[in-house]
DNA sequence: GCGGATTTGTTGTATGGATGAACTTATATC
DNA sequence: GATATAAGTTCATCCATACAACAAATCCGC
């Protein structure tokens, strides 16, 4: 995309839109390819993209069983990715957080030892958080409770200076899915994250639906199966998450979930059943939210081909607009960790929609 | 608010805001009071207020046992009602929207007359509307499908001039009740329509939440009581409806609802059962969209006293984020025939959001 | 191989919406 | 009645963008 594109694209005339890409150029969010002589007459066009590793976000995960740190640059190319697999059900939050902070200020110092600047951090948590500052409230699947993140962090030097934002794991992860789909314009779906838990993210246009606090979409506690009283009845999270799955199959918890694909009769019952219960509680997501596309991300990812029959299936007979919508059940696009990038996601993003306010910031601590 | 006011809370300088005030003034959007000597020094301020009856919008609406149309000007104000009683059950879609345009003709032609400006109108249905210009698709209470209303209504005269916008009842109503609880800043809440249906919305800050094709908030149709199988469970609509309450309380269809309050034992039953289901489902709408206020709308209303515990219940136990959310169930506050007015408001709210577009288009017909 | 057509990007100058400071108007207070 | 205070207006200025002309780099036809 050239300038004389952007232009003809925005509106603004070619004019304006040098004057901007300038800045853009200065502050290195974009740069310029080489001019490639097209079959058309006429001056080569300047291709313009993202900067590559001149400016990144680092985002981080705190999850039931790793935890990691990765950055990514405004051409989402990952420079930096380090992972740790452990057990966190029922950890203690300090030793945990001081572990995460640890590999946090290695990539950071690592980076910025080669001159890349660290726009922001991100770190995705799975639970509760009240706004991106506020205190972590519950983590069911760690056992974390009102937990004081940002200041536990806050504790370690290299965070300090690049506070991160706090943001639920399926909602981050909505966000990398959503830049993974966002190929001819922005997309509209609802994004199912299959954990121990069950997560969930609104996404319109692009955008998450947050809500008041940011706690849209945790469809893992939707109620199902009242048993004709109103008193009893599950939710979703006791009926398909994943231990809920390994237990139903006969399987052990510490089986891979891609098990359950080849596991017998007992496997196949499992399998029916988290379908029909997970097209239950998306046929009341998607009566109350009108979007046209499921995204099954976490373990359903895997599973989609095999749960997307009898989840259409609930859908087309409960959703009321389900004859004139044209619904999809698709599986998730973001690749490993995707609420770890989706998180340094969300940073650059807000760079890319108010990149003077980057470039004033810039230019500030280059005067300190 | 004064001009001072505006310039203080918009940041805009005193110089700039009377610039604008100028233009809605001769544009008669807003006018402005007598100044009124305040007990602080200096010049008094001279208040500026919506203009009264200069500028209005139509509210019309079709729906099961009444159709209607009123006017309202900027100041909220309702010049004009019109209520027609009938029963529109299976009703044949032609002559109930002939009936409408006759009845809004005739007000837009005594409006006109007495110099109001009329900026636009808006039509209120009971079901899904397809954007809103677009067919309505179903209106299950009316036993409508796939009806071209706006080519319908634009073989009348008048409303070709001011062809109106379409729109679910349930979100228009909505509109109206954010307008009459925005005293302190936009709200958030869900909407629950209570009609023979039960249709609802989500506003977020004061503005629908409408989704892809706005039809969000069909919570009438969210399945309850799967009785332990996925394959049959009714819908909230079925429980909590107007029919199936007075059924249930063994009272006539024919019956006012408010009698439901001192009904005997099996209208308690009912209520309670229906109080149930309103909670369950209620409490899926708040675990997918994060808001903090549920708004008992329709034949909800005078029954909120009565209902609001049991829901309460049903929300504290299952919504997951209850323990730290200011959960309200509130009774709707806007008056009578709120999808009426609520969709003239949204005409004259984009007017609000736009004068300068309805400046040059008065200038415009002005000019021809 | 060279002039014309075509498209890109840049360099001016012009303009419209907002700013900021000074000014006028209208009140309260001492 | 003098002074302080606040509201609203006037006017010079600024800034982002538009507009127009120009330079640069390619393709095309002869």
């Amino acid at each position: 995309m050239s300038r004389a594109e952007v232009a003809a694209s925005t509106g603004l005339t070619r004019a304006t839109v040098s004057a901007l890409v300038e800045q853009l150029l200065a502050a290195r969010l974009i740069r310029e390819l080489e001019p490639v002589a097209g079959q058309r007459a006429g001056r080569p066009a300047v291709p313009l993209t993202a900067a590559l590793d001149t400016v990144v976000a680092i985002g981080m995960e705190i999850n039931v069983d790793y935890l990691g740190v990765c950055a990514i640059d405004m051409a989402g190319q990952v420079p930096v990715e380090r992972i740790v697999h452990d057990d966190f059900r029922r950890s203690e939050p300090g030793p945990v957080m001081d572990r995460l902070a640890q590999l946090a200020g290695e990539v950071v110092t690592t980076l910025t030892d080669r001159g890349v600047a660290v726009a922001g951090t991100a770190l995705a948590l799975p639970g509760l958080v009240d706004s991106i500052t506020g205190p972590l409230r519950l983590a069911p699947n760690l056992g974390w409770r009102d937990v004081d993140v940002l200041a536990h962090l806050a504790r370690h030097p290299v965070l300090a200076q690049v506070p991160p934002w706090l943001g639920n794991e399926a909602n981050l992860a909505a966000i990398a899915e959503a830049r993974a789909r966002r190929v001819g314009g922005p997309a509209s779906f609802v994004y199912v994250s299959g954990e121990v838990g069950i997560g969930g993210a609104i996404v319109l246009d692009g955008t998450i639906f947050g809500g008041v606090h940011g706690w849209s979409g945790e469809i893992g506690h939707v109620a199902l199966g009242t048993e004709g009283s109103f008193d009893r009845g599950g939710q979703l999270e006791e009926l398909a998450g994943q231990d809920a799955l390994l237990d139903a199959a006969g399987l052990p918890r510490t089986a891979a979930v891609a098990a359950l694909l080849d596991g017998g009769e007992r496997a196949e019952r499992a399998l029916d059943r988290a379908a029909d219960a997970l097209g239950l509680a998306l046929s009341a997501v998607l009566n109350i939210v009108d979007v046209e596309c499921v995204v099954l991300g976490g373990i359903y990812a895997g599973l989609a081909p095999r749960l997307a029959p009898r989840i259409r299936a609930q859908l087309d007979a409960r959703v009321l607009s389900a004859p004139w919508s044209a619904l999809r059940i698709e599986a998730a696009a973001a690749g490993r960790f995707p609420a770890m990038s989706g998180g340094a996601w969300a940073v650059l993003e807000a760079i890319a929609d108010d990149p003077e306010a980057w470039v004033r910031g810039d230019e500030e601590s280059a005067a300190l």
